[in-house]
RNA sequence: GGUGGGGUAGCUCAGCCGGUUAGAGCGAGGGUCUCAUAAGCCCUAGGUCGGGGGUUCGAGUCCCCCCCCCACCA
């Protein structure tokens, strides 16, 4: 199983604007996973990653910020490697896509594909916010939907009814950074000729073992339909590289992003091997298919650095986990680029799902847009780790956070389960029986077998990202040791036959070990606990450990608490604090951002078709639901109601908004962090004064609106027939501000 | 709209190339031990396998149509 060669295992690259959220950590803790498990195999790999630091998002928050792009980006370099950090991921070497490396390898793939004859030159006619100076992305012009005639619908698609276009042929475009309308200008750019590339990109995908089946089906369609030229430029003001050649153009952020990959492995220094280094090194040069195009290279190694044997000279393997979203990008232009530079191609591009939170999306109104640091300081990232493992299969569907499945999975498989298991055999080991290991019991081998059975079964599956697969192995070793445990009785069997028990124990404790071995790539911290409790050295370092079985006739170390189980209240404080009821001005370009890439990388994407991805809020989500229900009859169900969050508000402060006849703003405490808020049509019907501190029903989830005064967060109850004559919903005293109607 | 992927017990998921009475974990109900982090172990669940047609001796598992969810549309 082991590879020859070493392994360059790549997480896809976080975008150096925003901090890292749940959804991210999916495929983080993911590639940690697959890499650590790869070197329990004995396999010489790489995790390397970087933070993707280009385009114009970054540009414009920089600016707004009044702080230079480096500084910006280094804020959010610095935060991303203490909160993967903090989740146990373990780089090998995290790089910027800013950095001088970057740019090296950019400009030797650039020379390659213009060399190549791969890029000609093109005008193209886009919109130009005059008053900014710059050109405008797609996601940067709002208009009316020419389909449909939405309003406020971004340049590429619109939201309503689906429609993907070009902003050109928006109704009424507005530039979103200055409010003003736009001009069409043109310009010169850059385009790569992909359809040159269709038959090696044919045969690269239809090899074995390069993608899922379910992703390969996708990508033969655009195969099959034929592929377009690629736009890699972009005008200044923009912050990137500049192109070489072209003053004032710049290479489009997604050109240079994945060359962060090679760049990254390029100022690892960690694998390099000196010249004439010889044995010790686990690379082989006795065979593999990288050896014909090796002697082609003049028959001398040049150096021995990593970068230099698995890209320039293919005698490695490259594997890119990464999102569905951009999966485009990953099997077709990046093997494009690649291949016109002579490089080595990825063996393997896996694609996973995103994270959904009891079934949606995440929310932020809901509080479960979740972010990495917020997690961290309530619960021990371990639970997320040990969770998300338990449930990342090998396909590319959504991985579903349940909150209650969280709570009940941590705390009756890993605590009750796998923790339980090596606290009371130790301890029992310990107390009663001088902390002495004895044999493994004749009667053994059949519980050894299977213990070993399901080892190398969970090898396998780690190697297929089947970490699910892996994780409940782990749990069936421990169940196994509980039920040997429970039938042999050795608290009864201490006064009978005390060698006996002492025998029984030690056998439980080697299974306890070897799920320990399973469970490391997962979860690291379960082992590097665990180890010392059964005597052993800090960490397991090979899968066949779990099939060792040599805890016989020693000491047992000291028993110490695991793990503590967790209690619904510290997920609830995460949700309460991950409530952001702020941010809701966007109410649907990122109230969703589904997952990782999608509000990142796809953020990122900034020009032409390029964009972002087509968001369906949660609350879309929820309508689309209720109206199903009504098609059935005129009554709802319960459900329908209880998406309904009724909750009691206090009426802070209330205002007379000027240039509305019938509404006032109203600051209501819902009991959050900061109070809410919202507009309501009652100025006829009341005073401002009159209201204030009165206590009424407030819609809590209802999508936050942008009105031409504000924000509106909600919605206040009231009966009636409108104008003059309307009652509030209002409550009693003793109903606290935040609470529930139901 | 086009392309691809999904829709299996209350919940989360397994079910390979079609083949005996459709499985697991959790939850729930019942029983039991006491070494153990109020942990463990044992027993119990009857779910139109989204809906409808079809192919077949036989379909959750293949084909067609429809409904719903997700991603992408470079």
């Amino acid at each position: 199983m082991a590879q020859p060669t070493p392994t360059i295992v790549t997480a896809g690259l976080p975008y150096a604007n925003g901090s890292i959220h749940i959804g991210h950590l999916v495929e983080y803790i993911m590639t940690d996973v697959y890499v650590r498990a790869r070197r329990l195999a004995g396999e010489e790999a790489y995790y390397i990653c970087a933070d993707d630091t280009h385009g114009t998002p970054i540009e414009l928050n920089a600016r707004k910020m009044g702080i230079e792009p480096e500084a910006f980006i280094a804020r959010f370099a610095r935060e991303h490697i203490e909160d993967f950090a903090r989740f146990g991921i373990r780089f090998d070497n995290y790089a910027s896509t800013n950095a001088e490396e970057n740019r090296r390898w950019v400009h030797e793939i650039y020379d390659h594909l213009k060399r190549g004859g791969h890029l000609e030159t093109r005008k193209v006619e886009q919109y130009f916010d005059e008053s900014a100076q710059r050109f405008l992305p797609d996601r940067f012009i709002k208009g009316t939907c020419p389909k449909c005639s939405t309003p406020d619908q971004y340049g590429d698609a619109c939201e309503n009814c689906g429609t993907t276009y070009e902003p050109t042929e928006l109704k009424d475009p507005v530039s979103v950074i200055t409010g003003t309308r736009p001009v069409l200008k043109e310009s010169e750019h850059l385009f790569i000729g992909l359809s040159q590339f269709s038959e090696v990109l044919r045969a690269w995908v239809g090899s074995e073992g390069r993608l899922q089946a379910e992703v390969k089906n996708w990508v033969d369609g655009w195969l099959a339909g034929g592929l377009k030229d690629w736009c890699i430029s972009r005008d200044a003001p923009y912050f990137g590289f500049e192109i070489p050649d072209l003053p004032g153009k710049f290479f489009y952020v997604w050109l240079d992003a994945p060359i962060g990959y090679i760049s990254s492995t390029d100022s690892f220094r960690g694998a390099d091997i000196p010249p004439h280094a010889g044995s010790g090194s686990s690379v082989d040069t006795g065979s593999g298919p990288g050896d014909q195009s090796e002697s082609g290279l003049g028959g001398r190694l040049g150096s021995g650095r990593l970068v230099d044997r698995v890209w320039r000279e293919k005698r490695g393997r490259i594997v890119h986990v990464i999102g569905k979203d951009i999966v485009y990008f990953h099997t077709l232009f990046w093997p494009a680029m690649l291949h016109a530079s002579n490089l080595a191609l990825p063996d393997r591009v896996h694609v996973h799902g995103f994270l959904t939170v009891d079934g949606v999306k995440m929310s932020k109104t809901r509080g479960t847009f979740i972010n990495a640091r917020t997690f961290a300081e309530h619960l021990d990232p371990i639970y997320l780790r040990y969770y998300l493992a338990s449930k990342t299969g090998p396909t590319i569907d959504d991985i579903d956070l349940v909150l209650e499945e969280f709570i009940d999975r941590i705390n009756a498989d890993l605590i009750g389960k796998l923790v339980n298991l090596v606290s009371r055999a130790a301890s029992f080991l310990a107390t009663k029986l001088d902390g002495q290991y004895g044999a493994l019991p004749s009667d053994a081998v059949a519980h050894l077998d299977e213990t070993r059975r399901l080892a190398e079964s969970a090898e396998t599956a780690y190697a297929g990202f089947d970490s699910a697969s892996a994780v409940r192995n782990a749990v069936e070793i421990a169940r196994l040791g509980n039920k040997i445990f429970q039938d042999a009785e050795p608290w009864k069997l201490l006064k009978t036959d005390a060698e006996r028990a002492r025998n029984v124990v030690t056998l439980c404790l080697n299974l306890a070990r070897s799920a320990a071995v399973v469970l490391t790539p997962a979860l690291p911290a379960f082992a590097a606990k665990v180890y010392p409790i059964l005597g052993l050295p800090a960490e397991p370092t090979t899968f066949s450990e779990a099939w060792a079985f040599d805890l016989v006739n020693r000491p047992i170390g000291k028993p110490e608490r695991i793990f503590d189980r967790i209690e619904r209240h510290a997920l609830d404080a995460i949700i309460e604090a991950s409530k952001d009821t702020t941010s809701v001005s966007l109410s649907n370009a990122n109230a969703n951002a589904n997952a990782n890439k999608a509000e990142t990388k796809s953020a990122a994407t900034d020009k032409k078709g390029e964009r972002s991805q087509a968001p369906a809020t949660a609350t879309a989500t929820a309508t689309a639901t209720a109206t199903a229900d009504s098609k059935e009859s005129a009554f709802i169900s319960i459900d329908t109601f209880a998406q309904v969050d009724l909750r009691v508000g206090l009426i802070l402060e209330a205002n007379l908004v000027e240039g509305a006849e019938k509404l006032l703003r109203l600051t209501v405490d819902l009991g959050e962090a900061r109070p809410r808020t919202i507009f309501a049509g009652i100025r006829q019907a009341f005073e401002p004064a009159s209201v204030q501190g009165l206590r009424v029903a407030v819609v809590a989830n209802l999508a936050p609106r942008k009105m031409r005064f504000g924000i509106s967060e909600g919605m206040v109850l009231a009966a009636g027939p409108g104008g003059k004559d309307l009652s509030l919903l209002t409550l009693p005293e003793t109903a606290k501000p935040g609470e529930k109607i139901s």
